[in-house]
DNA sequence: CGCCAGGTTAGAG
DNA sequence: CTCTAACATGGC
């Protein structure tokens, strides 16, 4: 009998599956993740443990279905599992207010109705939710994939199972230990693998930590990220709305928000700095989900 | 070929 | 404090 765990949702009417997923299937070099069939996998640790799960609709809509696929015929702590899903799909989120907020935000007035439901998907584990961004600094979104596609690959935990690969995001004691020249000829520059290998060190002797970040206050979580190498304020931003999820997050040098805010307005160019400061100066602690939507907004072909 | 990409840093002015 | 070159290479 396989271990199956109920995983509540908040502000259900706020919610859709499907939206989530449609965000989570974005890249096909996506392997933390796949989905199949309406059905969400991925693998994660329950009590320490790998284990394989697939998440799918309850049958009441303010609950998700988890299924533990392995190892099978054995009982892990639930409190984990809640725990990870709820992070990483938001599920303890009130979505209310923002969508209040959207009608009378010009740029993101109608963007509710657009993509109803959708979670600020986020990230759990803090290593990934600060190396992500550093991975991803200055090249475009597809090769950004491929290197974190071959960083995972290369040095993250695996499982193979039904002909399918699994993989945790590398742990920092595993990229601590490597050199710059490990990194380089997977085509990560020089800098990103000093900076890479530097935060890996700092989460490995527990100079940057999830209870030292959650202790701090969102100013002040900015300000200690800054601080450390390879991550200024575009990356710091990132991490505080998809791992500490303040909701006042506001990565404002991001690329893409810039493009999806000229597109939502037919801008013929890019909003220079000044327009950024103007348009985003009252999302407040809106800023993090406005980005997100404005991001899901990129993913529609019609819409640039 | 040229320009841009889910930026950041170090160094100059 | 502000401005700029350098980074390093894929995608179009």
């Amino acid at each position: 009998m396989r271990q199956k765990i109920k995983i509540p949702v908040n502000d259900s009417v706020n919610f859709s599956f499907e939206e989530c997923l449609h965000f989570l299937n974005r890249s096909d070099k996506e392997c933390l993740h796949y989905i199949t069939d309406g059905k969400l996998r991925r693998m994660l640790l329950a009590g320490g443990e790998p284990v394989i799960v697939e998440i799918a609709p309850g049958d009441m809509p303010a609950y998700l279905e988890a299924t533990v696929l392995a190892p099978s015929g054995e009982v892990f702590p639930e409190a984990d599992i809640i725990r990870f899903i709820t992070h990483w799909l938001h599920l303890d989120a009130s979505l209310q207010p923002f969508y209040d907020y959207t009608l009378t935000d010009p740029v993101l007035n109608g963007i509710a109705s657009e993509y109803h439901g959708l979670r600020l998907v986020g990230m759990p584990d803090l290593f990934e939710a600060l190396t992500w961004p550093i991975i991803g600094q200055q090249i475009n979104l597809s090769f950004a994939y491929t290197l974190r596609q071959r960083f995972i690959q290369h040095f993250g935990f695996h499982i193979s199972t039904d002909g399918t690969d699994y993989y945790l995001y590398p742990q920092p004691e595993v990229i601590a230990a490597l050199t710059t020249e490990q990194l380089t000829p997977m085509q990560f520059s020089r800098s990103k693998a000093l900076y890479l290998i530097e935060m890996a060190k700092a989460m490995a002797e527990g100079r940057m930590s999830a209870e030292l970040l959650a202790a701090l206050s969102y100013e002040e979580a900015r300000a200690k990220l800054v601080s450390m190498k390879g991550i200024g304020n575009w990356s710091a931003n990132y991490a505080l709305m998809k791992y500490s999820r303040f909701p006042q997050a506001l990565p404002l040098e991001d690329v893409g928000l810039h493009n999806a805010i000229r597109y939502r307005l037919g801008l013929p160019a890019k909003p220079d700095p000044a327009a950024l400061q103007e348009y985003t100066k009252s999302w407040k602690e809106h800023a993090a989900y406005a980005t997100f939507y404005l991001w899901r907004s990129l993913l529609s072909p019609t819409n640039n």
